[in-house]
RNA sequence: GGAGGGGUGCCGGAGUGGUUAAUCGGAACAGUCUGUAAAACUGUCGCCCUGACGGGCUACACAGGUUCGAACCCUGUCCCCUCCA
């Protein structure tokens, strides 16, 4: 058993509750919690209708490794019941029943991808079908007897779209209790999530309070501006940064990063420092650094904690040999031709084009080039090796078949 | 049960019989510029043939119909939404 830290300097609380931290409720409590000496049980949850992790999420992760790091434990919750639901926060208020082998598979990809910023180890997951799977009618009335509509409808969303006269589906109205009930059945001492969870953790703390158990503190992160600069990221939107991508991906997206986000993304997902995060402001405001230099610091952050050291050191390389050296890369993926074989072909071939039409048109805007000679049609001679660059970043190494 | 509104390209959203492959915005892609895959500016943005000019094909929920001609009119089907009860 790992030593659970109960000392805290004002610097190293101020550092765990107020950095990449939206809401705290209740923050004093919390406080007692961790000075108690006690392990915690940190509550996330997910619902496995979706699988991709991207930064906005990590925010939170990385909260989480920071309690596990001085010895609480983290419990996952798999939502395989409320994922049948959807998030009302969503759109679409009816989605396709999931089977069971989708929600598995779901699952694992989620957490294959949780597990490169939260340990392992020292956390329990848990299945919602655990404890639902058993739940009958009677207890569902149970559940929702507890509650009414009038307080179902403080949640925002539910207001509005009740006061729009848009629909909201009764099983909406039964998530929040749900989710409830998760914290109820894991003993939850802390709830984690983005800041809108905000009235699911509420709840849970009211169911907590009426089965006679201690209520949870509700931990918030805020929600992380997507690549568009605009709105949250978030799938859908596409403005996104996702923790699987590859380095040069990863590091890509960060440098098309608009130069005033740059504070925030180091703020929320960095461990750089309070001090040298205000010196960046200082040197931006005053013009004294050239953005494209912190962003690059920015990406190879990112970079290290997703994938390792190493690789953020040769995305960085690749960074500067490509696109400000505009060299060719060292790797490029490479295609089978015939000797004699249309451009159009290889590329649609190759998958790096959707159409020959497209090719076309990148011929003619000048995008294509073999070898650092623009391509002015698709009839072309291919030699072993060259290199085909289309637009920016797009690279193919050709293979001559035999 | 009754009344009404709507389903258009990746998304949002115009268009209500003929120069409509379909206004516009966003996204995306490309080019110029730049110390940035920032910003800004310009262009492209269904598929296929053509070096280009040009041509062909397929498209506006689905299936039929009217018409010289339909995303636009009619009929049926499916789906979504609003109001009244």
């Amino acid at each position: 058993m790992d030593a659970i830290k109960k000392t805290f300097s004002d610097k190293e609380l101020k550092h765990l509750l107020k950095r990449g931290v939206s809401e705290i409720i209740v923050e004093q409590e919390l406080v007692q919690l961790l000075r108690a000496g006690r392990k915690l049980r940190l509550k996330e949850g997910f619902d496995p209708s979706t699988t991709d992790i991207h930064l906005g999420h990590m925010v939170g992760l990385r909260k989480l490794r920071q309690f596990q790091d001085i010895g609480h434990q983290v419990v996952l919750i798999v939502g395989d019941w409320t994922a049948q639901i959807g998030d009302p926060s969503g759109a679409s208020i009816t989605r396709p029943m999931l089977t069971a082998e989708q929600v598995k598979a779901n699952a694992e990809t989620y957490m294959r991808q949780f597990f490169k910023v939260v340990d392992r180890s020292k956390t329990e997951v848990r299945w919602q079908s655990e404890w639902f799977g058993k739940f009958s009618l009677t207890d569902i009335i149970r559940l929702t007897s507890k509650f009414t509509v009038a307080q179902m409808l403080q949640r925002e969303d539910f207001n509005n779209r009740f006061a729009a006269n848009k629909p909201i589906a009764v099983t909406e109205l039964l998530y929040p209790m749900l989710q409830a009930y998760d914290s109820v059945e894991v003993q939850s001492d802390v709830e984690f999530g983005g800041q809108d969870q905000k009235f699911n953790f509420l709840v849970g703390r009211e169911l907590q309070t009426t089965v006679g158990q201690k209520p949870q503190q509700c931990f918030m992160t805020p929600l992380l501006v997507g690549t568009d600069g605009v709105h949250k990221m978030s799938k859908s939107l596409g403005n996104y940064i996702g923790i699987d991508e590859p380095p040069n991906e990863i590091y890509g997206k960060v440098m098309s990063l608009a130069d005033n986000m740059i504070i925030q993304y180091f703020d929320l997902l960095t461990d750089v420092q309070e001090e040298e995060l205000a010196e960046f402001s200082r040197e931006l405001a005053g013009g004294k650094i050239n953005p494209m230099n912190l962003k690059k610091r920015l990406a190879c952050e990112l970079v290290a904690q997703l994938h390792s050291q190493s690789a953020a050191t040769q995305a960085d390389e690749h960074f500067t040999r490509v696109f400000q050296k505009k060299e060719l890369p060292d790797e490029a993926q490479e295609v089978c031709v015939n000797t004699g074989e249309d451009l159009r072909d290889t590329l649609v071939k190759a998958g790096v084009v959707k159409s020959k039409s497209e090719v076309n048109r990148l011929i003619q805007q000048g995008a294509v080039s073999i070898d650092g000679t623009k391509v002015e049609s698709a009839t072309v001679d291919y030699k072993n090796g060259n290199i085909i660059k289309i637009g920016k970043h797009r690279f193919i190494k050709v293979v001559i078949a035999k």
